[in-house]
DNA sequence: GTGAAAGCGCTAACAA
DNA sequence: TTGTTAGCGCTTTCAC
């Protein structure tokens, strides 16, 4: 039970040569006469030798260790996201070092020390906003920091991302060709930057083209889980909304039940467009007409944008927008 | 953007004590009178002082990091044990490092290693079978090992589950009360051992009570995906089942929407009993009536097992048993 | 192509 | 209560 036993000393004097030899062949290095490199990596097979990344970590001081903040990777949209992360950094020969932050501000700042305690050698964050306090935290970092599908107003961090807005005038405009006049726009909390300056934005854009005028009333914000999906269905029947746009399945989902419950057919009486294409949208009844976005690659990207940045690499550009689109199902009528 | 640059040896000399000193201050060595260890903290907070804890890792041979295999952080009961592992982590400072394997051997092998090379203090693996390669890496590993919703036929490792086969059993046992006579067994490979050394053995049991005699021809394998439940409805409505226990919420929801889709009307023409109790048995109509499992507990009580093992203290059980549950909702009738 | 040696930043005896 | 001094296992100049 007791840690390494057999280190790069213990190698060297098996295979009659250097500690420096031992790590170059180790490290891949090419300055070594391929017999002795044969020799030595005998030896490590042999004596079963696995380097010491600790060791490694303290002497070179990178320790392909990254960090990767995430709200709560039971939350199907971020666990995509940090799959898409873990399997480029796999690739790069990246570990990851995982830490749920609740969208706690003092969580957030307590793992972004810890991560850097850890001498990660980048960090990829997600959350639904990014304040003067985190914001605060990014700049002590020593390391890159990359925002996965979050934006920051400042835009100071390099980000990969969506066309939010555009996204929304889609979906929005969508309803709105079919006739709608009250549309409701649903999403979660308005204090979101993504929310405020990009959705809503985008919602507009497409009332805007059809020359109906922005009605507060029709806008509602729950918390992005099922249940205040389920819970807005009431306040949205009550409304004179006849469909809807909202900014995420699991609220989705709430509605349609929701509505359903209610005795509110869908799509029949109520049309209604969600916004990230995730299994829940073919589970439910009816299914959901969803814009289309690529989160898997939105976190692969972001981890791929790290590898460059880790590298001292040139980024061809700090935001990047990955494309998104749009998919009909049952939630809307042909 | 070039890492820490303050080390304990410049603190040691702005508050002109011995690098001995900052050291204990910082690990909260109680040896340390209480004006000294003020001047230090000053000092530390001055500097903006971190540790490193590479460093400390090395020197002390203790990493407080622990490893998690888990097949998929996108497979929400995974999620949930590994949100239960990361708070009870969490509380007692060690930091996670995650690792997808999506149950491959070789990848599971590939990220055991590196874990280990990493300097883990300790490993929380999640699968779906322990077999021998896996065992043997579990062998080599110098630090505590806990299977978190996984057992090991060979009962090796510590582990923390539920008991499935007496939850099989009750399930089964609800459906043969209701007057069932050919109750269908729907789960995954028959080949993991959970399905065929426990879940199937309780689903048995209840037959056997009530002398129903087995039918294979009444046990369906799935791989555990929406896909694979949707699918498997065709075959079951062929059966003669008019009732399914199932091993999991996402075949469940397969399941009972192929079957709706197909024409069979649940539960009125069929009953059934899904096993996770996730948010899916809520979403997907009719609601499905479940067992119900601590999965989050699972999780965190495995994590609490490892830090009891990491400091050698005694375990008062090797193999943790997990109460269970089981709600009745619209998927079986009153 | 290979080796010697000086750290990397910290902890943990052991002294004092 | 505090300081001194070895390392921890590796990478990385710098010589040879």
């Amino acid at each position: 039970m007791d840690k390494q036993t057999v280190t790069i000393y213990d190698v060297a004097r098996e295979a009659k040569v250097s500690m420096a030899t031992v790590s170059r062949v180790v490290n891949g290095n090419a300055n070594v006469k391929s017999e002795t490199k044969d020799k030595v990596k005998a030896v490590i097979e042999r004596l079963g030798y696995r380097p010491n990344a600790v060791a490694r970590g303290l002497a070179s001081r990178r320790t392909t260790t990254i960090g990767v903040v995430i709200p709560d990777v039971t939350n199907h949209y971020f666990a995509e996201l940090a799959r898409g992360i873990d399997d480029v950094a796999a690739m790069y020969h990246y570990q990851i070092i995982l830490a749920n932050s609740d969208e706690s501000n003092t969580k957030e700042v307590q793992v972004m020390e810890n991560l850097l305690g850890k001498q990660v050698d980048g960090i990829i964050f997600m959350g639904n906003i990014v304040n003067d306090v985190i914001r605060d935290e990014f700049k002590k970092a020593d390391v890159p920091v990359v925002l996965a599908g979050l934006l920051d107003e400042q835009e100071e961090q390099p980000s990969v991302n969506i066309a939010y807005r555009a996204a929304m005038t889609d979906a929005t405009t969508r309803l709105l060709k079919a006739g709608h006049k009250n549309v409701a726009f649903i999403t979660g909390d308005l204090n979101h930057y993504m929310n405020k300056g990009h959705r809503l934005l985008g919602y507009q854009d497409a009332l805007a083209t059809y020359d109906i005028p922005y009605d507060e009333k029709l806008v509602f914000q729950g918390n992005y889980d099922y249940q205040s999906g389920y819970e807005l269905a009431a306040a949205v029947k009550a409304s004179n909304a006849t469909a809807a746009v909202v900014s995420n399945d699991e609220m989705a989902a709430g509605l349609v039940n929701g509505l359903t419950d209610a005795g509110v057919s869908v799509p029949d009486d109520f049309e209604m467009i969600t916004s990230n294409d995730s299994k829940l949208t073919v589970i439910t009844r009816p299914q959901l007409s969803s814009i289309t976005q690529p989160i898997y690659d939105i976190g692969a990207v972001a981890m791929r944008m790290l590898t460059k940045l880790m590298n001292r690499e040139e980024l061809a550009a700090n935001d990047i927008i990955l494309p998104h689109g749009y998919i009909d199902r049952e939630s809307t009528k042909k």
